[in-house]
DNA sequence: CAGCGGTTCATTTTT
DNA sequence: TGAACCGCTG
């Protein structure tokens, strides 16, 4: 008897493999965090392994919590032992409670990309360089892109060639980082990068964490960067017990700089690794697994993979073409609507999946309109708004007086009279004596000429910060919060504005000092610093709270989620793919490869249903463009799909493609779901097409389903079939195999079809 | 200094 | 469409 004796063979070998270095390459719905759960728990209960010598590192919080989770009800308390957070949030740990040996002020800051872009703008300023050379932007993104690469401000320096903007750039990369530095603040890259340095400088600290962990995990290895997988390959060097589970084709987060080669390299770097493929999905339908297969297969730069399922074929996808963005947002609150007329299906059932968090307008106003209780994931953050960020950011001054864009934040919020002449001279006056702004408060003896009116506002804001500081030190947490709404103003003045929104404002900071309240609670240690950090650490897909709720996201934030009922809308090019995927595959075709991934983890996220759509015309940018089905469309089988029209019949470029996926409202009225396919001998793949007999009625009954198909014999190239929709065509190429063999034909009026046989309706001709 | 109105610009994706 | 930035006025 053993734990892992509830996994698959290759699941179990996953798990059980715990000497030396595995890659677990893991499907969508293959059971990853199954496998690693039990490992962890197999480690613990079955080979005595101490929990503090694991370490695992996943993406994001809330992904931590539900591994967490998962292995307490495995190994109970011992859990609380075991390390498991994201990279981000470790190092955030590792960089305070090494401080010292590391030379850094434990009291450091963490920048989200707010204050980075803050910071920035003062830096671009300071160098005199106008906003039309180098935008804040730009900056920040090319800055960050030095960073992952490992490149000082020196090297960069090094290798930025003659060329002009280089060395202007790395200017600003200086400058940026002296900045930084000043005000005591790391930015997110830093958090990784910094982490590294240091461990590679101090040998001795670097020996205690190999020592420590001896059994590490990763999740999501595919979305790794470089920074990230220096880390990781730091801390094994030791034991070497490394077991990284992800998958190349749910890669999407290299335009981040996440570096795919730390996969497809997994083997040169550790010679010794075992390599375990996990194909089997327990998630999708077959329909929806053949569609993501079809879809991912037009990769070229993959591992190869080939999911497959036990479950019934399930129903068609089905493809919504609108007319406008209104149109498709109707669309899905009808089906919706219809969808949860059967009880199995409650609101939080569904998830509504765009390209681009704009798109969600648009569906907002219908979901409201029709009184839909919903929630979105990725909007603006609790912590990004503005109240919240003000009320952090007195906080954060208390800890770090250097933070000098906190104190900009809020030395005039709310209203002292403190104007940007002010602020501007304050911290020019700060600059020439070596001080950080909040300091220089306290000599303002010395500034000359400075007048008396602005002086007085600036010694009652001086006066304030030091009741503050004093606070802190007698108050708990939540306390100190509300002290500070109230001996700042704040309060005083969103109840003087007496308005809904200020109202609005009024409650989130409650709910912050709640939040604050419910962390001391909870927390061993509940300081000021871990608080902070928590917060800023904390991504928007953690706050996502549990409730009768339909989701709507960005697909990149439905990664590693799963929804019975799952709509992706705003399927059109240069929306999906973007723009800039498309323009940039002019030049290189690969360019397109995440967008289709991003697509393969949107199909794979649906369990039971899926629901695709595009508006041929649309709302962007203020004005009204018309709009061509993304080409992902053409990529899944026909057979799988079932198109409709919604409003008003709309022409469309045909252009030079062979295959639209579209059908007119005509033809499409007539199109009945598919039969499941004919039974086959499949080869070494195992679907089962026992439809439920809920879907009986699905089924054409015209359709012989006990046809024997010899697929060796009428389906060469070549060969002539007949297809139940398109006729009469000629077999012109051939791939795969058993169920997942698809053939290409070419019918009458030189249509060129790819049609998946295990779908097709495929008879002699 | 604050508040206003006008203009411009942007839409990837996020730890 | 909207946020964000700029410049003018009181």
């Amino acid at each position: 008897m053993s734990i892992l004796d509830g996994l698959n063979p290759a699941q179990r070998q996953a798990a059980a493999t715990i000497d030396g270095p595995v890659l677990v390459l893991a499907g969508a719905g293959s059971g990853k965090t199954r496998v690693l759960t039990y490992r962890i728990a197999h480690l613990v209960r079955e080979k005595n392994v101490a929990p503090w010598n694991i370490l695992a590192v996943t993406f994001t919080n809330k992904a931590a919590g539900e591994m967490r989770e998962r292995v307490e009800t495995l190994v109970g308390d011992q859990s609380s032992d075991i390390h498991i957070g994201t990279f981000h949030a470790i190092c955030a740990r590792f960089l305070r409670i090494e401080a010292t040996a590391f030379g850094l002020d434990p009291h450091f800051t963490i920048y989200d990309e707010d204050d980075r872009r803050a910071l920035m703008r003062r830096v671009l300023k300071s160098l005199d360089i106008p906003e039309e050379d180098l935008g804040p932007r730009s900056a920040i993104g090319q800055i960050s892109r030095a960073k992952n690469a490992m490149l000082t401000p020196a090297l960069f320096a090094q290798q930025a060639n003659d060329n002009n903007i280089q060395r202007r750039l790395a200017e600003v990369y200086i400058a940026y980082e002296t900045q930084l530095r000043q005000v005591n603040a790391l930015d997110f890259d830093d958090l990784l990068v910094e982490l590294v340095r240091q461990l590679k400088s101090n040998p001795d600290v670097l020996r205690k964490y190999q020592e420590r962990f001896q059994y590490l995990l990763v999740d999501e290895y595919q979305d790794t960067n470089r920074p990230q997988y220096l880390l990781i390959q730091q801390l094994a060097a030791l034991h070497r017990n490394l077991c990284c589970v992800g998958d190349d084709d749910q890669s999407i987060y290299q335009f981040r700089g996440a570096d795919i080669r730390n996969i497809l390299d997994f083997e040169r770097d550790y010679p010794e690794a075992q390599t375990v493929r996990l194909e089997q999905n327990y998630r999708s339908t077959g329909r929806i697994l053949a569609a993501a297969n079809a879809v991912i297969q037009n990769n070229q730069d993959r591992k190869g993979k080939q999911l497959w399922t036990q479950e019934a074929a399930g129903e068609p996808l089905l493809l919504a073409q609108c007319d406008t963005d209104r149109r498709e947002a109707r669309f899905i609150v009808t089906t919706l609507r219809q969808q949860l007329m059967d009880p199995q299906y409650s609101l939080s059932d569904a998830a509504i999946l765009y390209r681009t968090n704009a798109q969600s307008r648009a569906l907002e106003e219908e979901l409201q309109r029709s009184g839909i209780n919903y929630i979105i994931v990725g909007g603006i953050r609790f912590y990004e708004r503005k109240e919240i960020k003000d009320l952090l950011a007195y906080l954060r001054l208390l800890v770090n007086h250097a933070d000098d864009i906190s104190l900009r934040r809020i030395i005039n919020t709310p209203k002292r009279g403190i104007g940007d002449t002010t602020i501007t001279g304050l911290q020019a006056f700060a600059q020439h004596q070596s001080l950080s702004m909040l300091a220089a408060l306290e000599i303002l003896d010395q500034w000359p000429g400075l007048n008396s009116r602005t002086r007085n506002s600036l010694e009652k804001f001086r006066t304030l910060m030091n009741q503050l500081a004093q606070a802190k030190e007698t108050l708990d947490l939540a306390n100190l919060g509300e002290t500070i709404f109230e001996a700042s103003g704040y309060r005083q003045q969103l109840q003087d504005e007496a308005s809904p929104e200020a109202e609005a404002r009024e409650q989130n900071i409650a709910q912050l000092i709640a939040d604050m309240t419910e962390f001391c609670h909870n927390e061993d240690e509940p300081t000021l610093e871990f608080f902070l950090e928590e917060k800023s650490l904390m991504s928007s897909v953690d706050e996502a709270e549990p409730g009768d709720a339909l989701t709507l996201m960005t697909l990149h934030s439905a990664k590693g989620l799963e929804f019975p009922l799952i709509f992706i809308s705003g399927l059109e090019e240069n929306l999906f793919p973007t723009s800039r995927a498309v323009e940039e595959a002019r030049t290189r075709p690969a360019a397109i490869e995440e967008e289709r991934r991003l697509f393969y983890v949107g199909i794979t996220r649906a369990r039971q249903r899926l629901w695709l759509s595009y508006a041929s015309r649309r709302f962007a940018y203020g004005t009204l463009i018309t709009t061509e089905p993304s080409r992902f469309l053409n990529e899944i089988p026909a057979e799988l799909m079932v198109v409709r029209e919604e409003g008003n019949k709309t022409e469309y470029s045909r252009g030079a493609r062979s295959s639209p996926p579209i059908k007119t409202s005509q033809q499409s009225a007539r199109i009945t779901r598919q039969a499941p396919p004919k039974r086959q001998q499949a080869k070494g793949i195992h679907y089962e097409y026992d439809a439920p007999s809920s879907q009986a009625h699905a089924i054409d009954p015209h359709i012989d389903h006990n046809q024997v198909i010899d697929e060796e014999d009428f389906l060469a190239i070549g060969r002539w079939v007949l297809h139940n929709r398109w006729g009469k065509g000629k077999i012109v190429a051939r791939e795969g195999q058993g169920n997942a063999m698809k053939l290409t034909i070419l019918f009458a009026h030189n249509q060129l079809k790819r049609v998946m046989v295990a779908y097709a309706q495929l008879e002699p001709a």
